[in-house]
DNA sequence: TTAGGTACTTACCAAAAGGTGCATACTTGT
DNA sequence: ACAAGTATGCACCTTTTGGTAAGTACCTAA
């Protein structure tokens, strides 16, 4: 049945989401998720221009949707210092760590076979015009 | 530096991507990617319309868009068998099945908090109204 | 006083993603 | 002859997503 005996498994489950997988695409779904997390696994709480500068392609607008949904998602949380210029910062859950690990192996996919990666990018662009 | 000796890396590499979970995403972006790659790697060469049924809400707009996307990027291979009522069968690259091998943790992730997330997005959508 | 930094919020708009439905060309089953 | 199944293609439309630019309230430094 299976090609090989490293085959994926991911059983067809609960109610809504047709497996584990599809499950967590919904919750990792927005182009600066991922990376959000990412970034936070990496060096603990950050502030919010911390993460700005950081991920700096994303506007303010589009990091504060993320990251509220990923707060809504128990996947980071906001810390309010309630200072006076306004200090607060953002940190893993349990929840959100565990999912950053499990990014790992896409990581290391992605930076394994970048240069394919590119190449094929790079033909997709070229086939567009 | 990090949190605990467990955390994720991800080199900020090449051109383009900011990393190598970066360019993953790009490839397996789409609704249906990255269940077509589940199926694929579960069942071996897969003709379009049992493809077609399994992931059942997708169109089959949809279905061949990205599955041709997916060929580009040569993560699968299609294969038409040139007969008379077409036969067209989809199959892992090697490629392929590297990627659905890095998919299992995620996977497992979704399978293990499949409670969470389903609350989670029932919040979510009790919120929108 | 004015500029700049903090962490947002909002309104408006463009682009991308995805869905519906019809068409193709050929065959088999009724 | 006619409906149904095969694997697609195409035109059109809606929804979702993301971007831009402005505003807010409060503070500090020049």
């Amino acid at each position: 049945m299976s090609q090989d005996s490293s085959t994926p498994t991911c059983t067809p489950t609960l109610p809504g989401f047709t497996c584990g997988l599809d499950a967590t695409l919904r919750v990792i779904a927005g182009k600066w998720k991922p990376l959000i997390l990412y970034f936070l696994a990496q060096g603990g709480p950050t502030r919010y221009g911390e993460l700005r500068r950081a991920v700096r392609d994303a506007s303010d607008k589009m990091l504060i949707q993320q990251l509220k949904e990923l707060e809504a998602d128990d996947l980071i949380k906001r810390t309010d210092h309630k200072e006076v210029p306004p200090r607060v910062d953002y940190s893993l859950t349990p929840l959100g760590l565990s999912l950053a690990q499990a990014l790992v192996p896409l990581c290391a996919w992605g930076t394994e076979n970048m240069a394919e990666v590119t190449r094929v990018f790079a033909q997709r662009a070229a086939a567009q015009r």
